[in-house]
DNA sequence: GCACCGACTGAACGCGTGTTTAGTCTGTTG
DNA sequence: CAACAGACTAAACACGCGTTCAGTCGGTGC
């Protein structure tokens, strides 16, 4: 007979996935099934009777974050520009758990990474486009490139940082993500409006080099008449 | 008595400690002693004599590889820019393993990671500098935070693209590296080169806020009279 | 010769892991 | 009531891990 929890409170196996999301997020996902099920106030076997290994949990926990991911962005659709998303994510004390168990699998690659980072780029895209049709942004060559540069870019460097200082208290992804926007955001906006080199020379020389490339097949485009450029 | 080995190469200790580098960059820093030990050719238990502990090993394994950086920045330096050092140590097929176990840190924190970055970061504040009295560089407010998220941004986006879809093979950094730029550079310039929004407004609000906190202390250098800007 | 020492090994120990087993309890269904 | 089903647990199992132990080898100094 169970003591001091409730009987009935919305399915034990939520309870049980709920708390691996909590503890992988905390933990990273070395965490072991008893950790889980002592979060979780159960016995170890029942973890494993309500999804028949560790592995299975792990994807389950995938799963539910993915499709939290894919619900919250259509319910906050429109209310923050791509740059803001994921403070406005953060906010949110009650999802920001779930934002760590995503920074953690940014760390440890595999499914959830990957269809996160996807996603995020989708709708760098998105925004990216509309900015350049404000006149905001200016336009770019490849603009499906610097989307996915854009976001893999953002998302690196928040990682990253977090990994070489791990923040006290992981629980609150809110102000975490404030003291890394506090550090870098300077450097992060001005980058963003005034670039870093005072001549596009560097650029046209690489486009060039694009277009008239040194071995291999030829570009799609121009003709490529001119040769890599050692003129002034 | 072992069988086809040599006798004596060059130390048996630091032919233990060179397998431990290369099947942590190669497997992580969960891999078995007893793998590190079937690398090098001898038993499990002599690795622990000669460290041990684990720890130690990979201790060990730090000392060396922070020592390697070191010794080939020294080496190295004035052969490149900083954008394109990684680039050529990677060419160097001898190397290129301690770069896989320089990214593995990068995933995984600790002082490698740590100092590692604190080292690209020294470089990039000098490198930055010579460009700004170049002429080749826009100068920055600050030139610390610009150079430490230079590094981070570039760092960290190389080590998520790594994580999101590992390299077929991790062994040749060289053109795990190449691979990487030849989907990240064209974006990448063009950042450098023009920025991404059309005006400054944005950078320059935010200097302003900086001026004239809405909360807290008051700041170390402007008298502050502006509000947070809202005419045109 | 003989004692000593460090390199080195195979076998074991202790522990934590994921998982299995056997069984108890509770609610439902005939 | 009897029978079944599923939630749930304590205990055990099998395994891999880091580490320890007891002992063998080969060289060196006395």
């Amino acid at each position: 007979m169970p003591a001091a929890r409730p009987p009935s409170d919305g399915g034990t196996r939520d309870r049980i996935r709920d708390a691996a999301v909590l503890r992988f997020a905390r933990s990273g996902f070395d965490a072991s099934v008893r950790a889980v099920a002592a979060d979780a106030g159960v016995s170890a076997a029942l973890v494993i009777h309500h999804f028949g290994s560790k592995d299975a949990l792990h994807r389950a926990c995938d799963e539910h974050v993915l499709a939290w991911i894919v619900a919250s962005k259509r319910h906050n659709m429109g209310r923050a520009t791509g740059g803001q998303l994921l403070q406005v994510l953060a906010e949110s004390d009650e999802y920001a758990p779930l934002l760590g168990y995503v920074m953690r699998s940014l760390q440890s690659g595999g499914d959830v990474a990957r269809a996160f980072v996807q996603h995020m780029i989708d709708d760098a895209r998105v925004y990216v486009r509309e900015a350049v049709a404000d006149g905001i942004a200016k336009p770019s060559v490849d603009e499906d490139a610097r989307a996915r540069y854009l976001t893999l870019s953002a998302l690196g460097t928040l990682s990253l940082s977090l990994t070489l200082d791990p923040p006290d208290d992981p629980e609150n992804f809110s102000a975490t993500l404030r003291t890394f926007l506090a550090e870098q955001y300077l450097p992060m906006i001005e980058m963003f409006a005034q670039g870093f080199l005072t001549s596009r020379r560097m650029l046209d020389d690489y486009l060039l080099y694009l277009s008239d490339p040194p071995t291999g097949g030829e570009p799609d485009d121009a003709p490529a008449t001119a040769t890599t450029s050692e003129e002034p």
